[in-house]
DNA sequence: CAGGTTTATCGTAAATCGACGATTGACGCT
DNA sequence: AGCGTCAATCGTCGATTTACGATAAACCTG
């Protein structure tokens, strides 16, 4: 047995648009603030990028310390664009394909 | 000659997405960061909606102070999302496409 | 079980945000 | 010239963000 990822695997279905205007702007708002920075912008793309997991990695690959990374990640998985997955003493972090989906979906219907 | 519009005129063209990743990022979270909060979100809609001008009656559509909506509107034009002109005694704000179409491929290419 | 890794959390400090009322500025009208 | 209207700005407040170092928690490895 392979020690392959023992991250992401589920994979939630796509969450609808809101019907509801207004909520739909909040969803939309909650999941923009959340790309409202550089750093997680980045951190995101790593992620897709390595389409599953990775771990601090990203710490390396961002001029930032750990423990911002750490928060960084706190507000992308709170927000649900993430999911992070405890695999021994490291963490796996992975996109939320969905969340993903919903978001570009909300923007689309801007 | 009708009182039409006096709003909106050039239209800029759409800007290309950066080549450089993380100046694309940046770029990215600054839209972001502009569409962080419902209100605004709620702005941009009515913008679009209206496609063209509207004045304070944006004041009217939502729950918040005429001082709020102004600080707001300052940050949508401060990202280039939105632009105003001023005619006679109200002023007139209406979208900037190509800023929304830049924002919708960044989000796009996540 | 002791030690080393990895990550989250805590505490802190500076900066920014979000909201409001009050004021100022610009303009058209009479 | 003076008045009313509309919108931006100012000043203020509390809450949130961003960043960091230091600490704590979880977990392999020897």
């Amino acid at each position: 047995m392979p020690k392959t990822a023992p991250c992401c695997p589920p994979a939630e279905p796509t969450p609808p648009v809101p019907a509801d205007e207004s909520e739909a702007n909040e969803v939309l708002a909650r999941l923009a603030k959340a790309l409202a920075h550089p750093a997680r912008v980045a951190i995101l793309r790593l992620l897709v990028r390595h389409e599953g997991c990775i771990v601090g990695d990203i710490v390396d690959e961002l001029p930032l310390a750990q423990s911002t990374v750490s928060q960084h990640l706190k507000q992308l998985k709170a927000a649900g664009l993430i999911r992070g997955e405890v695999d021994g003493p490291r963490v796996c972090y992975c996109v939320e394909p969905g969340a993903v989906a919903l978001f570009k979906a909300l923007v689309e219907g801007l």
